[in-house]
DNA sequence: GTATAATCGAGACGGTACGTCAAGTCTTATG
DNA sequence: CATAAGACTTGACGTACCGTCTCGATTATAC
């Protein structure tokens, strides 16, 4: 994998993410990780306590604040790495095809039980400024490589305006998914996915009513 | 009546958001509100504590609960009625400029202190089903109607499809913004809010390359 | 009993040792009390840590915390009271045969099981300034009632000194025994207590080198 | 030489006190040492972790559990160390004026910051019984041979009774000064100290009425 | 001199208890 | 009967220090 973030121990580079390493660490690090996985499948992020999962992975709190700053540091990682291999890139032929595609799966995931579980972790960033750069380095990061490489074989394709920002691209279509998840005011169905993408896709005005 | 939802006190037909209703009640719901709104404005959600409300209102807590079914729920009213009257409509003469402008409004709005207050509260209704209704009802109702007015002066025009549900247009347009918000991943400016609006209006694919 | 100390629930003139009064919590201060004399009494002062107080009287820490400044404090008042009853005093006929006995009990009391729950006790009052006073006032004062009436009557047989304080009394008696029990080094038998009760009673020096 | 327990190093004989020994150890033993003096004197026995001294020392907690069995054993040798030359003995001219002079001094040193040390070191062994046998040996043992000397010089002016112990003197004289330091209930003024060791000297009782 | 043990530093680790906090429930007395 | 006042249970928090334990590096003597 490009992105050296999803490796269950302490490399230099890691930045702000740092925390001890050696051999006694790293098998510390990936109980932690293991048991934390599992206690979120189980109970959502509610049950992911420190505490259970000190007492699930036998590491004890103190240990694990050493490796962590925060349960959702703890719970970001170990949800990043669950997700990390189930993203195969949908290939249907067509850039609109490929797009709508991605934001059906994605609103299916949400709709699933793991999706309750990534909306706790969003909220649990919001005022947990320790725990956001692991949502972000671990799970959104991960997410984005894989829209990129969409992106670009649009942009190849000619399909689309080089000029508009991958990360614009993004959260354009998925940003809508995440706050229906979110706020619940609007179901994640099939239908309603396929339906969002296409507007965002065609753009909100008549084409000669664009503003430039 | 089209806006049930910004009156102080309680009414037959609010449904699951029924209390106790009566002279003392709406006296003492009045006093919790004022209470609460002062707590976020000085301290954000952390500050809203049941036990602070009760304490800085002088309403005990065993009334608070009887009168609502969880913080979440106070603070979710407390803040829609801060919020309720600072949403003049913008009107710039063209659809893509008063949508633009409103989202620019909103992302500067995400931006300041009270926006930082609105993540909060999005994130407690996570995981808070009590609460979030009232979120729905007290805060996201109201930015709804404002958006409902502009989409329907844009359809007048013609700017659009009329077949594009408001909904979609809403979650199209704020849906990044919030995204943004929550997880920190990119500024909330103006350049970049200007930018997204845009990218929205016009749609990610270039017009020969639409789907349909 | 003449001191207002050892009862159970809170009145006004407790001055520092104050605690939330009312039926509840006086059952409350009561379970509490109960499950660390137990506790005390099977393991000693180690024993009685606030988790276990917690778990075996059924109140919550947050609520002993309310009641008493520390462990320390709790554990004052339950030595207190398990030892309200345990001292009649002795009356051999003489004022030095009564002393003295006081002395040999006291000694007994000390090489007892609760003598080393009773020197875990002084030494967790040192550097535990909030559970001073709990000792001083429930377990210390008792003890000096016993003596205080002792030494009245040794005064008014005429025997000692009238200006000779009853504090310096119980210091030069059972000081001695204290020592010995906290460092050890020596051991607290019967004959040895007698031996220093004979001393203490006899002075140092012999008559007629007396400093006068 | 007649004490063998205030020397810095280690030596064949010391029985249970025994660590490793060498040039290294010694070293290190000594910047143990010395570290832990220091921290006393900065914040008390609670300032005297193990991880501060190792941290202070530059010697690791591995190695410093090699050579003590717990922190008051170390602790209660460095501040041995620190009293050793502290104690020059009175001299009056009478035995009545050393001895009262003795508990003066020893009451002063009681009431001064490093008095609390002594008392948090006296609490500290109580419980710890790898501990207790340093603080006897580095520290009471020292306070012996001083007032061993003294009553040495009282028995051959023919001032005492030659039968009483020595170590019933001590206690008698010191017992109630440190029992008031660990409990706090009477201070340590001068004129206290003064009293309670002419009573002492003279005895509780009358002299007609004494029990032989 | 170099083996070969002891000894050391650094610090991670499991464990136990700490004292605190806020949520939400329950009791008692007052109006 | 709704309130005020606030005690109470629950459960998690993050911290502290303990004493043990790997490691690998450093001695220092014994060969």
């Amino acid at each position: 994998m490009s992105t050296p973030l999803s490796d269950g121990s302490s490399r230099a580079g890691e930045g702000i993410l740092a925390h001890p390493c050696g051999a006694r660490s790293a098998r510390v690090h990936e109980r932690v990780l293991v048991a934390t996985a599992a206690l979120l499948d189980e109970g959502g992020c509610a049950a992911a306590t420190v505490d259970a999962i000190s007492a699930r992975s036998g590491v004890s709190k103190a240990t694990i604040y050493k490796h962590w700053p925060s349960r959702t540091a703890i719970a970001a990682k170990a949800f990043g790495r669950m997700m990390a291999s189930d993203t195969p890139l949908p290939d249907t032929g067509t850039t609109a095809g490929d797009l709508t595609e991605m934001v059906r799966r994605v609103s299916a995931f949400y709709a699933s039980p793991r999706g309750r579980i990534f909306a706790e972790l969003v909220a649990a960033c919001v005022g947990d400024p320790a725990g956001a750069p692991y949502f972000r380095a671990y799970f959104l990061a991960g997410r984005r490589t894989a829209i990129t490489q969409l992106w670009n074989r649009a942009r190849e394709r000619g399909d689309v305006d080089p000029d508009i920002s991958v990360d614009d691209v993004i959260d354009i279509l998925f940003g809508p998914l995440i706050f229906r998840l979110l706020t619940d005011h609007l179901e994640l169905t099939e239908e309603n996915a396929t339906r969002l993408a296409e507007t965002a896709l065609t753009g909100l005005l008549r084409p000669n009513t664009n503003p430039s």
